[in-house]
DNA sequence: ACTCAACATACTGCATACAGAATTTAGGGC
DNA sequence: GCCCTAAATTCTGTATGCAGTATGTTGAGT
């Protein structure tokens, strides 16, 4: 089985090799808002302003309103009437709402994986663990929480089912930005490379309970990094 | 605990009630096309052309394009550069992944609820189930359905998690569509109409496992029903 | 009759323009 | 000095217009 990395969102994912790179703006101002939302630059409750971000990305607003309505869609913004669009806050109880639910999803994910996944897809995997692991020993902690996600979004594609992989693509994203916040120390950063070397030897083995037991441990703890550090 | 049945996209749940019906224009697109993508009006495939369907809703195409970027995200439809929004075609595949999500949701959901709901909570459910059965003596299938469909939400909705139900509530708005498909045969339905009963009686009874049984039984049994309806 | 090319048409993508609501600011009364 | 009111400004919501791309059609050539 081929593991479909990519989204729904960007079709084309076996499309010819040598077709014309044609970056819809669409796209464009959707990821450079995400960003800008994740990267914190526009923070929670702040107003969008149109004129003032649209000038800055060199766009009209026809195209950035629609954006903006495509990630509202997504949750990363809220649409008040009259008043445009406001970075939507997560609260404490939101935060750990949603990281429950990315718990059920991902022992959802890994239940199928150990079923349908091949020895190369897990392999796969491991390459990417064996990567985090590098930039863990050279300290690279961007490049490290890039593969953790990899890791992760990749086992949930394991699962061969485009709309999980859509939905938890969805809510990591919307975590990203707490995430983001949440510096763990070092004592903690060993644990979290702990718990994902279980992750790994758990998935080679397709040893589900096991898989299902550390997956639900490492999501409590990424909860319990983040929790101080939230408003209300 | 008050049970929030509407979902975070229409934030005013508790807002004064002398408010102005101020439907926003952005919604009414939204529900509109929502709807004749649901109810067939746009089969699957389509290109769905703004001029015309601006001119038969009586609108421009600015604020059409941007419910038609909302509806993307959702995943209705697909957007294809240069071509516009096509509306998306599931095969049998994705609607089964799609089930077997809902089912993860459904029974994660019940697990919350039956720490977390009140004697009344449930008791509203209840209420829904006895109308249903109402409705399904005296025929009215309508009814019958979107009472249904309320009860499944309504149970989600019991779990107390915003996310949650957002997630769910686009699964089912997906799967609307397909259903509408599967006319079930009496015998089907009368199956249905047992499996519901046994759900209440088991949420009253906040056994969880049987909770949890009988609904994984109601959707496998949703996807017998409609499986062989499917394109590919 | 079929194929391919050139043209005509239709539609999407984006920018601009205008109307109305919301917010800010200035001014007057207490 | 503070608060309330009203003008002014800013910003959103929607329509329209224009350019570029895709699609459909016609006609010539084989």
């Amino acid at each position: 089985m081929v593991v479909a990395l990519v989204s729904t969102q960007t079709p084309d994912q076996n499309g010819s090799t040598n077709r014309i790179e044609r970056t819809s703006l669409h796209d464009a101002i959707v990821t450079r808002l995400r960003d800008m939302i994740i990267e914190g630059h526009l923070p929670p409750g702040t107003r969008i302003n149109e004129g003032q971000i649209g000038t800055t990305l060199g766009v009209s607003r026809t195209p950035l309103r629609e954006a903006i309505k495509y990630l509202a869609s997504e949750g990363l913004v809220d649409l008040v009437p009259s008043r445009g669009a406001v970075v939507k806050t997560f609260g404490a109880k939101e935060v750990r709402d949603m990281i429950d639910l990315i718990r059920t999803l991902e022992q959802f994910a890994a239940a199928r994986a150990c079923e349908v996944a091949t020895a190369n897809d897990i392999g796969a995997i491991r390459d990417l663990h064996d990567q985090m692991i590098d930039c863990y020993r050279t300290g690279d902690r961007l490049q490290y929480y890039k593969l953790n996600q990899a890791i992760h979004s990749g086992i949930v594609a394991l699962a061969d089912n485009a709309t999980l992989y859509d939905v938890h693509s969805m809510l990591q994203t919307r975590l990203k930005r707490i995430r983001f916040i949440g510096h763990e120390g070092p004592e903690k950063w060993a644990n979290a490379v702990a718990e994902h070397e279980e992750i790994i030897a758990a998935l080679e083995a397709r040893d589900l309970d096991r898989l299902s037991a550390v997956l639900g441990r490492h999501l409590t703890m990424a909860w319990e990094r983040v929790k101080d550090s939230l408003p209300a």
